[in-house]
DNA sequence: GAGCTTGTTGCGCAAGTGTATAAATAGCCC
DNA sequence: GGGCTATTTATACACTTGCGCAACAAGCTC
């Protein structure tokens, strides 16, 4: 029925009804109704209508936000870093704990929920596809990538100098990028698939590789059972 | 110049000029040509016209081999997928080698050109973005990835056997995810970063932290110079 | 409440999309 | 060489896309 009028008495047009947001807000919801739609139908399923539909906005609106479709993206994009990598060096904040105990709640921080989950996973990897062709992109995530690293090879330093070894520079920073990518690997598998793993197996295989890699004796409190 | 008359006597509308190809060849190269569209330009830029060109067809042409572009990209998914693990399953083929240095092929291989390769990674993670909504591309992950590992677990049970280890189920599984990690994210670190990592570096490595988890007393022959 | 600002809608547009189909021609068979 | 067939081109079509713009109204100020 093409012409029909809906449940308002038959005269106006009758506009939708709509509410006036903080920008701050609004921006935040357009974001992550972009993230949403990337997650569920990747790049080329979030248009504007999709994105604006589900931020329960009309498509028009986004461009009073964003300049247009890239920069909305590139804004999603960075937010969906920021959050990542907030995350997983808030695992390292512990103030009264050994560097042994914080490497270990480190790599247990980054190997369950939220961190693995499958929407995150699916979005990383549907950005970062468009890395090798878009310098932004690819800046964006060696910054990333580095400050994550830096950060393990802090915490590996204090360990290994808390054990009273003395690695070099060169050491030290061949443990980080195979924590770094042991962490990484095991973070793919357990989003990809995580009901393989029963709960903690992929945390407690992380610690006692890592364990290995650093030459450590394993300790008793951090294997789940 | 709108009415470029090309080089031929002007009169005809003149028709493209083409050369009929066996149909393996062309589907071949229709497969091929999605590839390097969706490597450079993700699934949203690549489009029939575009991959047509890369072709060097004319788009309707691709719905003569294939049902539709759904199709298409299925079987460059296929392709792509049994390219991967055929290279990776080629390094452990060596016949008159010790288990621990067909282990060690592995490892380096895997963690050199062809396989570290920034077109194959952005491929490899646009598709598997689209995993989580995508059933399809989820089992044939699921079986590349199941195949992947039981490789790595039967080197590994041999390798331990050679040192007369006898590990159980449990601890073989846990051997073969954790090498599997290593592996992965290694790989990942050296496509989307690679020259921040001296040649051989990355299969080097990754060598000492596998023999790490697998508690083996380095051996010297591996390691790159 | 009147008036004003501006967040928000609704609609139109040109470009581009996948698909459908008719017309042409390349290359094999005789 | 002449026909035949099916590969290939070319064009049309319905639809979606991002974007531009004018009208509208939500909610503040007075």
């Amino acid at each position: 029925m093409p012409d029909a009028a809906d449940s308002a008495p038959m005269n106006a047009p009758s506009r939708r009804r709509f509410r006036r947001e903080g920008e701050e807000r609004r921006r935040q919801d357009l974001i992550e109704a972009t993230l949403d739609s990337v997650a569920e139908r990747g790049l080329q399923g979030a248009t504007l209508r999709t994105i604006a539909l589900r931020a329960g906005v009309t498509a028009g609106l986004i461009r009073h936000y964003f300049p247009g479709k890239e920069e909305l993206l590139q804004e999603a994009y960075a937010a969906l870093m920021g959050r990542m990598t907030e995350q997983a060096k808030a695992a390292l904040a512990m103030e009264d704990a050994s560097p042994r105990q914080r490497l270990a709640a480190f790599v247990t921080a980054n190997l369950n929920v939220p961190i693995i989950d499958a929407r995150v996973f699916s979005l990383w990897a549907t950005f970062i596809g468009r890395a090798g062709a878009d310098p932004s992109l690819a800046r964006a995530h060696r910054e990333g990538y580095l400050g994550f690293r830096n950060e393990v090879e802090a915490v590996v330093a204090e360990v290994l100098a808390a054990e009273r070894r003395e690695p070099d520079a060169s050491q030290l920073r061949h443990h980080a990028i195979a924590i770094n990518a042991i962490i990484d690997g095991l973070w793919i598998e357990g989003c990809l698939a995580g009901e393989m793993f029963s709960p903690g197996e992929l945390a407690a295989i992380g610690i006692k590789t890592v364990e290995a890699e650093l030459g450590l004796a394993p300790l008793k409190q951090f294997q789940e059972k």
